[in-house]
RNA sequence: GGGCCGGUAGCUCAGUUGGUUAGAGCACACCCUUGAUAAGGGUGGGGUCGAAAGUUCGAGUCUUUCUCGGCCCA
């Protein structure tokens, strides 16, 4: 009988979540009603935030990397949405480059179909298609994530409009005149007469030949290296010593000067070399007398330069000494020659000095004029002239034969060799790049800080940007090159000549139709080379902010944010800093958030081989999105993000706590939310209890909004994960459960909670939605029809009356007297006098201080007792003391009388 | 190998300019409740702050070295 006469919780809104089952219907929802449109409409005229997508490449499944990114940008999006700003997100994929071409061209070996013979058209189509595919597939699994955005209206760095831009960016940099022709080296087959890729490359055992060569000092910052010492170096390659440009020492080696004394062409010589291969290298030129004339650091070697061996032949250039980390004591002298055309590391660190590579050797092999005394010799036939040059010109001090592991064709099994080929960059100082992209990074906000100051200092020491890249599968370079001049055709008519076909047709058509349908009218065809490079990804997705964000009318430029990982401090938002700047003078972006990257339990990286791999895919059928996307919120993006089942099981926990802090206000209030009037509540008329949680709730927004204005979200989610445990669950609903069951429906003291309750519902509704998309959705279609969904909302401005400081010391105050005394009661609970603090009577004395805190407030309703007792005095601050409560216990509100109860007079049982 | 970043309770995170016995929530243990019930409440245990050395009256906070991990580069 007393169950009808008091208001129980009731709802529709279940205790169990079910989120993979749940969440595709309000997907479903979300198309229906055309969430995208809607919010675009909603904010139409308001300002913009614009997060830019960085494009993902469109192949493979996403990984937890990916998940985590497309949520965090959700995340930030929607927030800014309900900020009152007009959020665009447009996603968009990265499609040109190797690793499709490596994924069709394995089919092709599936299929034992021949590469080469295929026509380059079709090739390109099926590349095309491909990432067609991955971008249908990688948009469902974005959207079962929970990610808004126009997904209709994607953009793709493949697009014809995209290959369009990109010649336009292109042609921007050659009218510059900082796009400039140099030389890079490649591994190179002179056999197939052709570039090959590292899959390309097979390693086997071969023989070289091997000299020690002396290079002579001619200045020097160490006083005992004078015109009559040498450094000497070791190679296995001969025939690049006429390419040699500079020597390379390890500072942090130690060196030695030693003076030889054998007969021959190094008696009396001296000869520097390192400390560590003095006894091989004294050993394999066969010198017995010597004496160490100094040692010294590898760092006292900074400036030295030195002359070419064959300086008397012509080679009269500088050869500096510079210092670099490849240098190590293996093998050799401990200090290598470089020859900028013919290896990757000599190539570095000669770009990083300013000395740049030229074409030395020809496709066929044979050294080029740039090359005096041997032009026209092959260099697999070059060593023995170069090794007798070097005996002639009293420079080689022993030459030999070593076998060791050598590249070669996969195809020809033929030896490989670096080569310098023409390549295309763009400079870093001609027109001031390096300076326009340092200053715009300092007029960027970075997220976290720290972002700055590591993507500064790879702009400082960057090279040249090569943009060229050998390949088929991309945005081919729109250069001509006069036959007769070689000079480059730079005109803006050819360039928008060559974008307005690609916008109609796509770019293959570079390679399949006539030129002069490029050149137009005013060159012919036959004048001119054209080339048939492409330009290198990074270039592509580089020019985004061109294609995407200044041609969109429904975004800006510049973006307000670019998110990605880390390791896009290297890729995107570098290409991107420097594309603009190149063609803008600008940052592309305002701001820069970068997150961490996803590991295992223990902070190790994902890998198959450890088996701690988990795919978002799996966390979707055992968990649902929306604990996902909490553990995107709740983990410090700033630093690596660990993932596993034991901490995606504590989040499902901690959304158990917050599903059930939804229900207790849906019960509570029986589903029916009235979004009432904040500024007409009459607040001073509410009970005090009622007063301190809006004072909580206006608290808890300023924090929310600091939080979020930082993006520091997991302080933010664990703010509100905390109110709800601490402040609602374990107090307010706690305490306010007597009144919610037991008062009349009608009563003041009720109708206060429940105005309460529909301020904390929707306030925690618009609190969470960004985080949890899905669940604030499920409670917002079952109590509102303001909007269609709730993400069409804002964030509730609370009028600053809800502050009250004074009441909120007090209640302070209070929740610690409130703690002491539970402490007492949980002893009597230990001891088995008592169980329920219903059957507990409290006894507080309090020091006279208290007397203000205490005065009007009913002890028993706060700490849940059936009765309190409190006296003042001037002895110690608090003391209480816990007894069993006497009395009759009230059927309906249970509490323990010893006189009726005054709420239930006729209800009183035994 | 080099550069940068990081290591605070089982987990996710706080710890201002060095200043009392290092905090929160979750998890855990025990107890209560059975009118938020595959819920809810109370109490409690748990950290040589990655390791060592140093500076200081005093170090989780500063310095050095080492170690483990991550990203980038080679």
């Amino acid at each position: 009988m007393s169950k009808e006469q008091i208001n129980l919780p009731k709802t529709a809104f279940s205790m169990k979540a079910n989120l993979p089952i749940r969440e595709p219907e309000i997907l479903e929802l979300w198309k229906k009603i055309d969430l995208y449109k809607e919010l675009r409409n909603s904010k139409k005229g308001k300002e913009k935030f614009v997060l830019h997508d960085g494009p993902p490449y469109a192949n493979g499944n996403i990984h937890m990397g990916t998940a985590l990114n497309k949520i965090l940008k959700d995340i930030i999006v929607k927030f800014h949405q309900m900020d009152g700003k007009d959020s665009v997100y447009v996603p968009g994929w990265d499609c040109h480059g190797l690793p499709i071409e490596w994924k069709i061209e394995e089919q092709y070996k599936k299929n034992k179909k021949n590469k080469n013979e295929v026509p380059i058209i079709e090739f390109r189509k099926e590349c095309r298609a491909f990432a067609e595919k991955w971008i249908e597939i990688h948009k469902q699994q974005f959207k079962r994530l929970g990610v808004v955005g126009d997904w209709e209206n994607y953009y793709s760095t493949m697009s014809y409009d995209a290959e369009a831009q990109i010649v336009r960016e292109l042609g921007k940099f050659l009218k510059e005149g900082s796009l400039y022709r140099g030389f890079k080296p490649v591994l190179w087959s002179t056999v197939e007469k052709t570039a090959l890729a590292d899959a390309e490359v097979e390693y086997q055992d071969h023989k070289s030949d091997t000299i020690y060569v002396s290079f002579p000092v001619k200045s020097s910052n160490i006083k005992e290296l004078d015109n009559n010492s040498s450094i000497i170096i070791w190679t296995t390659t001969p025939w690049t010593i006429p390419a040699n440009k500079a020597l390379a020492y390890n500072e942090s080696l130690d060196y030695l000067l030693i003076e030889i004394n054998d007969d021959g062409d190094f008696k009396n010589k001296k000869i520097v070399l390192a400390e560590a291969l003095l006894e091989t290298t004294i050993k394999d030129c066969d010198f017995k007398e010597y004496k160490k004339l100094k040692k010294f650091k590898g760092k006292d070697l900074k400036d030295t330069i030195c002359n070419h061996p064959f300086l008397n032949l012509g080679y009269d250039y500088d050869i500096p000494m510079l210092e670099a980390r490849f240098v190590t004591i293996e093998q050799g002298t401990g200090i290598v020659h470089c020859a900028p055309s013919h290896g990757p590391d000599d190539f570095n660190l000669c770009l990083n000095n300013g000395i740049k590579a030229i074409e030395t050797v020809d496709g066929d092999g044979k050294y080029t004029k740039n090359v005096d005394l041997f032009e026209g010799i092959h260099i697999f036939k070059a060593n023995p002239i170069i090794i007798e040059k070097l005996k002639e010109q009293k420079k080689l001090l022993k030459n030999g034969e070593l076998v060791h592991s050598y590249p070669h064709s996969w195809r020809s099994k033929a030896p490989l060799v670096h080569r310098a080929t023409p390549q295309w960059f763009i400079s870093m100082e001609s027109h001031k790049l390096r300076d326009k992209a340092l200053k715009a990074i300092n007029e960027t906000t970075f997220y976290p800080s720290k972002g700055k100051e590591r993507l500064k200092s790879m702009i400082e020491t960057r090279p040249d940007w090569c943009v060229s890249r050998q390949r088929v599968w991309g945005v081919p370079l729109p250069i001509f090159v006069n036959k007769k001049t070689k000079e480059i055709l730079v005109e803006d008519e050819l360039f928008e000549n060559i974008a307005k076909i690609y916008e109609k047709e796509g770019s293959d058509c570079w390679f399949s139709d006539d030129p002069q349908k490029f050149l137009g009218k005013k060159h012919k065809a036959e004048d001119f080379d054209k080339l048939s490079d492409i330009v290198e990804v990074w270039f592509d997705s580089g020019s985004t902010h061109s294609f995407v964000l200044e041609k969109r009318e429904d975004l800006k430029w510049p973006a307000s944010m670019y998110l990605e990982g880390s390791d896009q401090h290297r890729g995107w938002f570098h290409s991107s800093l420097l594309e603009s700047c190149g063609t803008r003078g600008k940052a592309p972006f305002e701001s820069i958030l970068s997150h961490g990257f996803v590991v295992d339990g223990k902070g190790l990286k994902m890998s198959k081989s450890l088996g701690n791999v988990i795919a978002p895919e799996d966390i979707l059928k055992k968990y649902g999105a929306d604990i996902l996307r909490i553990w995107v919120a709740s983990s410090n993006y700033a630093e690596d993000l660990r993932i596993d089942y034991s901490i995606l099981d504590q989040h499902s926990e901690s959304y158990r706590k917050i599903r059930n802090t939804f229900r207790y206000l849906l019960g509570n209030l029986n589903d029916k939310f009235e979004d009432k009037s904040l500024e007409k509540l009459d607040i001073e008329n509410l009970p005090e209890l009622e007063q301190f949680m809006l004072h909580k709730i206006f608290c808890l927004n300023n924090k929310f909004n600091n939080y979020f204005k930082n993006y520091d979200f997991h302080n933010l989610y664990k703010e509100l994960l905390n109110f709800c445990t601490v402040d609602l669950s374990a107090f307010y609903f706690d305490i306010r459960k007597d009144t919610l069951y037991c008062d009349p429906v009608n009563s003041d003291k009720r109708q206060s909670c429940i105005t309460v309750l529909n301020i904390l519902l929707n306030s925690l509704l618009k609190w969470f939605a960004p985080i949890l998309s899905f669940t604030t959705e499920e409670i917002y279609q079952l109590v509102s029809k303001k909007n269609k969904s709730i993400h069409l909302e804002n964030f509730i401005d609370f009028p600053k009356k809800f502050e009250n400081q004074n009441l909120s010391k007090k209640w302070s105050e209070l929740i610690k007297i409130r703690d002491i005394c539970n402490i007492s009661i949980e002893e009597k609970r230990a001891s088995k006098e008592i169980g329920s603090s219903l059957e507990a009577e409290l006894n507080v004395k309090f020091n006279n201080k208290f007397k203000q805190i205490v005065k009007d407030i009913d002890l028993s309703e706060l700490c849940i007792t059936s009765k309190a007792e409190i006296s003042f005095d001037d002895q110690s601050d608090i003391i209480v003391s816990t007894q069993k409560a006497s009395g009759k216990k009230c059927k309906v509100c249970w509490k323990i009388r010893i006189d009726p109860c005054e709420r239930h007079p006729k209800c009183q049982i035994i």
